[in-house]
RNA sequence: GCGCCCGUAGCUCAGUUGGAUAGAGCAACGGCCUUCUAAGCCGUGGGUCAUAGGUUCGAAUCCUAUCGGGCGCGCCA
């Protein structure tokens, strides 16, 4: 169920039939404010102003036309030309019995499915994962999950930097390591971090390492066997450690999805041939390159994109060339969705538009790069620990379920410990990933500790408390999932709560359309704070309570219930029966 | 120098294709637990939407300029 597009087909049908021309925008919104009603037709002013009509006598003229009176019964023009549009009640109860029955939750059926190519999380295997990777590798995900609830066939591309200039120098730090007989797992990668470290510190000092290492990326690159094996070894452990953060992530990414930048080596060649034989790229300095007029500077100048380096080295804008060639022609993507960080949105526009020209992404395969700011420190510049270094994920993770099992010890008394870990666990991430999927912004963001590991307010403990609270009241009824019962609304609660309930579809289409997850997480909040407010106003198993309402209220618990669990999921955030 | 993103309450952020009186959370203050979990609920205060122009019935949203922040601009990814 969909009110919003039902409201809008009706709208469009009564503006077919005033004769206003297609694509007028009938602009149908939520109401911004209670007294305006549950929807709002803003098109009628816009449209007055086309046909230089009074708006007032449009909107008049429309809602003469518009038959919505089964579902609402005041339709009514206010201000200038706003209608204002207020919901039945035994509609949206009727709807609401449809959901609470239905395994979708009333979410129609996807009548298109497409095949979305998403590329997300893409750690750079040198490193440890940091708390720079955890908006890519979440959002990622949640819409990845969003679109497959929505029913398009989605294939997940985690695009692991395995093949940059880097291994050179980490392999012969390995090398040598190895060959002073220490141990692989618990010592020598045990901190790829520290390891990471130690090969840059010796790169960087000590004499000939530098060189040794540009050797050993070349041969690596050019398949020599000891250096692949050594390179095997270390991006072996570095998949690993990035799998248990996926794990303890709650991310749904497995070896499957990995198709690293390595994957793609053997396709730079023809790529570059092909660019060339094209006359798309040319040779300039040395270098082989792509000039765009289309991202020219105000002076003419095309703006440069170099795909080969001189002596015939790839780039990786050569691999994300390969990437679109794979993507769009291979896997025949009808979308393909990038989350990387804002600073690489030059890059995008270049990778797109030359592998356009040279057909290398095809004219039907949308091409969305998702561009997020970058991470700040709490000073509001560029984000560093105090030692200069970076956040860990995994520890940002540890701490998150140390300090939310601090908290739950203190509020729960009859729970076992087991009881507790677990809670603790979902809470904790819960807390961490609902803190940074409700932001939006394409600007920079704010990393704090506390902002990341608050438990009040608008964040997962509140969602999964209002889980709890309902599935409290359920084991109390003693109700099943498919209780089913009359849906009466009177209080204005449960009115509110009806009317939320009922825009889940359309929010989950904004969020799959925008690829912005914040959508779902304003969603969820308000329904779970509409609920905490009808679970406050409207008894359910008091003294007093009649049975039917009763039953109402119950049903609509349910779907509560239901709606907050399905909605987390999308998010990747557990829940639990009691906290 | 050129380009991209951004500037909303003390702090962190929402704000749907331009719509009515710009909303939450945190922090502050005042209420609410003998009754469905107080990680909660109800209420109060707090804003020249960076600044100045412009477009129009209507601008936080679109355009121009200025100031401020971040980032990017040929052989890293």
């Amino acid at each position: 169920m969909n009110i919003k597009q039902l409201l809008t087909e009706k709208t469009l049908a009564a503006f077919t039939q005033l004769g206003l021309p297609e694509g007028t925008n009938p602009a149908l919104t939520q109401s911004t404010r209670v007294e305006f009603g549950d929807y709002q037709i803003n098109g009628a002013m816009g449209a007055a102003k086309q046909l230089k009509t009074n708006p007032r006598q449009l909107a008049q003229q429309l809602v003469e036309l518009l038959d919505l009176s089964d579902l609402a019964d005041k339709v009514e023009i206010a201000g200038p030309g706003f209608i204002n549009v207020t919901l039945k009640a035994d509609w949206l109860a009727k709807q609401l019995s449809v959901a609470a029955i239905d395994a979708r939750l009333g979410v129609s059926q996807n009548p298109a499915p497409q095949t979305v190519v998403v590329d997300y999380s893409a750690p750079n295997l040198a490193k440890e994962m940091h708390v720079g990777h955890l908006r890519s590798t979440i959002i990622g995900d949640a819409v990845v999950r969003s679109l497959e609830f929505w029913g398009d066939k989605v294939i997940r591309q985690n695009h692991m930097g395995d093949w940059g200039t880097q291994f050179g120098m980490l392999i012969a730090h390995l090398e040598d390591k190895l060959a002073e007989g220490v141990d692989l797992e618990s010592v020598a990668l045990a901190d790829l971090e520290d390891f990471y470290r130690a090969a840059k510190k010796r790169f960087d000092d000590e004499a000939g390492f530098a060189d040794k290492s540009r050797d050993y990326v070349v041969k690596l690159q050019s398949g020599d066997a000891h250096c692949q094996k050594l390179w095997q070894l270390f991006i072996d452990t570095s998949v690993k450690h990035s799998n248990d953060v996926y794990q303890k992530l709650n991310v749904t990414l497995t070896d499957a999805d990995i198709k690293p930048e390595s994957a793609y080596n053997s396709m730079l060649q023809p790529i570059v041939d092909q660019l060339v034989e094209q006359e798309i790229a040319v040779e300039d300095q040395g270098a082989l390159v792509v000039f765009l007029q289309e991202l020219a500077d105000k002076e003419g100048n095309p703006s440069p994109f170099i795909i080969q380096k001189t002596g015939g080295g790839f780039l990786y804008a050569t691999t994300d060339l390969a990437a679109c060639q794979y993507r769009s022609i291979e896997l025949g993507a009808d979308r393909i969705v990038i989350f990387t960080d804002a600073r690489q949105a030059l890059h995008f526009k270049q990778v797109e538009i030359t592998a356009r020209k040279a057909g290398l992404l095809a004219d039907n395969t949308r091409y969305d790069h998702c561009p997020f700011g970058t991470m700040m420190g709490e000073d509001g510049k560029p984000f560093k620990t105090r030692t200069g270094g970076t956040v860990k994920l995994a520890e940002l993770l540890e701490e998150a379920v140390v300090r939310a099992e601090a908290v739950v010890k203190e509020k729960a008394t009859d729970l076992s410990d087991a009881e507790i870990a677990e809670i603790a666990r979902k809470v904790g991430i819960g807390a961490v990933k609902f803190a940074d999927l409700s932001k939006n912004r394409t600007s920079d963001y704010i990393f704090s500790w506390d902002a990341m590991l608050s438990f009040e307010g608008a964040t997962a403990p509140y969602l999964q408390y209002a889980y709890t609270r309902v599935r409290s009241i359920l084991r109390k009824a003693d109700v099943a999932d498919d209780f089913s019962a009359a849906i009466v609304i009177n209080a204005e609660q449960e009115k509110q709560l009806a009317v939320k309930l009922l825009r889940f579809e359309e929010t989950l289409q904004q969020v799959i359309k925008d690829a912005q997850p914040n959508l779902l997480c304003n969603y969820l909040y308000e329904l779970a704070s509409l609920f905490m407010t009808f679970y406050e106003a409207c008894p359910i198993l008091k003294e007093g309570v009649e049975p039917a309402e009763r039953n109402s209220r119950l049903m609509l618990s349910i779907l509560s219930a239901k709606l907050l669990a399905q909605g987390l999921d999308l998010l990747g955030i557990e829940v639990m029966e009691r906290m």
